[in-house]
DNA sequence: ATGGCAGAGCCCGGT
DNA sequence: TACCGGGCTCTGCCA
DNA sequence: ATGGCAGAGCCCGGT
DNA sequence: TACCGGGCTCTGCCA
């Protein structure tokens, strides 16, 4: 084992095996295989396969792929800890990787930050990649926009390695009526949508499905495209998430099935996603700040429903923006009626509570929405006011 | 008068 | 989450 | 969300 | 040959 050590490390050594992939092809330093005869090697299609079970060998052949990680900016720790069982495989190759993703465009820092994240990654034949690559295309218009998601989530891409799962989700989707700018949009906002397993996805569709018909709504195609372009994230919720939340709009506001749905596939959409009883505490949060307010149950319900995205508020940010307003007499009735106040931030209606007093501007008489406005159009209500 | 016009504010959906 | 602004509506003024 | 986690199953090599 | 089981991968769940 003498001569084979030496050789491995010869090659490891050499510099070109870092940048020329021919010269990796036929001799990479992990692949070298004086089992085999030479014939096998030179026919053989893909090297580093074959594990050697050789201490000696072992060795240098990770700390190859740790130093090619290295050099390309790899978080290796980061990366060991994440998937710590990539690295005691043989068969890896990351110049594959690498080369893969520089011909689709992605820089050396996005290159790194996806392997660092996504170790598995490495793991990936290029045809494999190759292919995946293709049916992500057929949904998106271009490479760059595929490099941005891989960019934010590279689990997304990697983690299955069934293409044939993945052709089937797209197949699917687009059965159950949607196009491919729906398509498009599922998969920059929730990409692992397409690595659910195909019957996980239509658990969820005929769920919903099955929500919408038993509403009395007649057209349950419609239903899911609407709440699907609402939410696209509903796909990778849990259908028990997703029922208890439904559950919780149904008891919570006492609405005809048909207001329900609308709630559903429109504003109320994305309360879908919420995790556990987080809908549930924020609601009866906000229930018991404006009873001791002074509004009663229909008020509430009413306020809730005609701002679903007040629910999104935790409990301590609702409770001190209502209280900062309160404080400049502002009636709760006023508030409930401007629900869109609470998009501000408190700062940012602390500093213009202010500025209007100052102004001599009359806030428990006079119109509050501007409190929200858009910069540039508060700036010129309040030039307004103080020239008047 | 009434149709045209314009300033102010609102609805709402997109990051 | 906070913020932005397109484009509609509302209202009051003009001749 | 995306990163962490865990249950189920698969790959593969040892006897 | 038939069986075992270590350890990785796949997939779905959680927040």
């Amino acid at each position: 084992m003498s001569i084979p050590k030496g050789w491995g490390y010869l090659t490891m050594m050499a510099p070109w095996n870092l940048l020329d992939m021919r010269s990796n092809f036929l001799f990479g330093s992990r692949c070298w295989m004086i089992r085999f005869s030479s014939e096998i090697l030179f026919k053989s299609v893909s090297f580093r396969l074959f594990g050697v079970k050789c201490d000696d060998d072992r060795e240098p052949l990770e700390n190859e792929l740790l130093n090619n990680l290295l050099t390309m900016g790899v978080d290796v720790d980061m990366a060991k800890k994440r998937q710590p069982g990539v690295f005691n495989r043989v068969g890896i190759n990351e110049q594959d990787l690498k080369m893969f993703l520089l011909s689709k465009g992605a820089s050396k820092e996005v290159i790194a930050s996806i392997i660092s994240r996504y170790p598995r990654a490495i793991t990936r034949t290029p045809e494999n990649l190759s292919k995946r690559w293709d049916l992500w295309r057929r949904i998106t218009t271009s490479d760059l926009e595929i490099v941005n998601i891989l960019e934010r989530s590279p689990e997304s891409f990697f983690r299955s390695n069934n293409n044939l799962n993945l052709e089937n989700n797209i197949k699917f989707l687009y059965s159950v009526g949607l196009t491919r700018k729906c398509l498009c949009r599922l998969l920059t906002n929730a990409p692992r949508t397409f690595s659910n397993s195909l019957d996980l996805n239509k658990q969820m569709v005929e769920y919903l499905q099955e929500v919408c018909l038993s509403l009395g709504h007649s057209d349950p195609i419609d239903f899911v495209r609407k709440i699907l372009f609402k939410n696209p994230f509903i796909l990778i919720q849990s259908t028990k998430r997703v029922k208890a939340n439904i559950k919780f709009l149904q008891s919570t506001f006492n609405l005809n099935n048909e207001e329900l749905l609308i709630l559903i596939c429109g504003p109320g959409a994305e309360i879908l996603d919420l995790s556990n009883d987080y809908a549930k505490r924020n609601y009866t949060n906000i229930k018991e700040k404006l009873f001791l307010l002074g509004c009663t149950e229909k008020e509430v319900q009413k306020f809730v429903l005609s701002y679903p995205d007040v629910i999104f508020l935790g409990e301590k940010k609702f409770n001190d923006k209502i209280d900062c307003l309160i404080e400049e007499k502002i009636s709760i009735s006023k508030i409930i009626e401007n629900p869109r106040i609470l998009d501000s931030s408190i700062s940012t209606l602390k500093s213009r509570i202010k500025e209007l007093v100052n102004a001599g501007y009359n806030l428990s008489t006079s119109n509050i929405a501007l409190l929200s406005w858009s910069q540039k159009r508060y700036k010129a209500k309040l030039k307004k006011l103080n020239t008047c």
